[in-house]
DNA sequence: GCTTGACCTCAAGTCGACTTGAACTTGCAG
DNA sequence: CTGCAAGTTCAAGTCGACTTGAGGTCAAGC
């Protein structure tokens, strides 16, 4: 199997070399040993990185997918979460159409601000923050002063 | 119009007295003036924060929506942006269904570990890092070790 | 008069995913 | 032999969106 200094890996899969470092420190890949002090790598890391780019572009983060791609033998634990990020990447794909849609309409609108357009201004009523989640979910929620519930 | 100090407003929208103070700080909304020390809120602040909210969901920054609400008069500009954003969120619908196909499919394979299923590698290798951009797109492209191209 | 709770300010801390910088080694070309 | 590009380590910095903590003010209720 063809063997790989960083260089090269970072060229075929258009990362830089300090996030393959990284990503090693991190567990996420695996040099296969070193030539003098560079790192060699086998070359199905690439295929790792695409996997870990999936992982990343379907929301799980650098801990998840470690933890995923090192679960050797517990596949089901991994089926189940998989499924549970497309259910949720779904969801997201629902609450994004209805934004878009919200977009184009408020972009279309001929009142000269779309915020003073009142039919905007009812479909927005129905978009009260509470109801929304972010793009990029809350990251830690060991907050004290938490986010508050309507009485 | 209704008078409200942070608290209620807190209450109402569901965000956190202090996230209402950095919102303030960063010019997102304005208190109409003080009671004593205390901020007094006017009621239309909870318009504008559903729209806040609305352009969080969107993708835009925090500084973007504060030049967007702030910039009167400017109409035209505004409706371009929403609708070059309802276009983004439009293909990065595309590419979310894309992946949550993709991880369906994963969670459905019957190999122990869909990682090794050929059919997926094949998928994979269509879905290369450097074809995809994460949900939460880079923040800051200023980096001198650039994310790299293919020769 | 004293406590309690809600408000205030300001500086500093947090999160994840990297990047950057300084200081160093190595291999190869000229 | 010298230079240079490309590798290395390790600590510290960056980004945005907030949160947290210390220390202070103020009105209401007991």
């Amino acid at each position: 199997m063809k063997e790989m200094d960083i260089g090269e890996v970072a060229r075929r899969c258009g990362l830089p070399p300090s996030t393959l470092r990284y990503y090693e420190e991190k567990g996420l890949i695996r040099s296969t040993g070193r030539r003098g002090l560079s790192r060699v790598f086998n070359a199905d890391v690439l295929q790792r990185l695409s996997l870990i780019a999936l992982g990343q572009c379907s929301g799980f983060s650098l801990d998840d997918i470690a933890a995923m791609l090192n679960a050797d033998g517990q596949p089901e634990i991994d089926h189940q979460r998989l499924a549970e990020k497309a259910d949720e990447l779904d969801r997201t794909i629902q609450r994004l159409s209805a934004i878009r849609d919200e977009l184009r309409r408020a972009a279309a609108c001929p009142a000269p601000r779309h915020i003073e357009c009142s039919t905007f201004q009812k479909k927005l009523a129905a978009v009260r923050p509470r109801s929304l989640n972010r793009i990029n979910p809350g990251r830690n929620q060991t907050s004290t002063d938490k986010r508050q519930k309507a009485p």
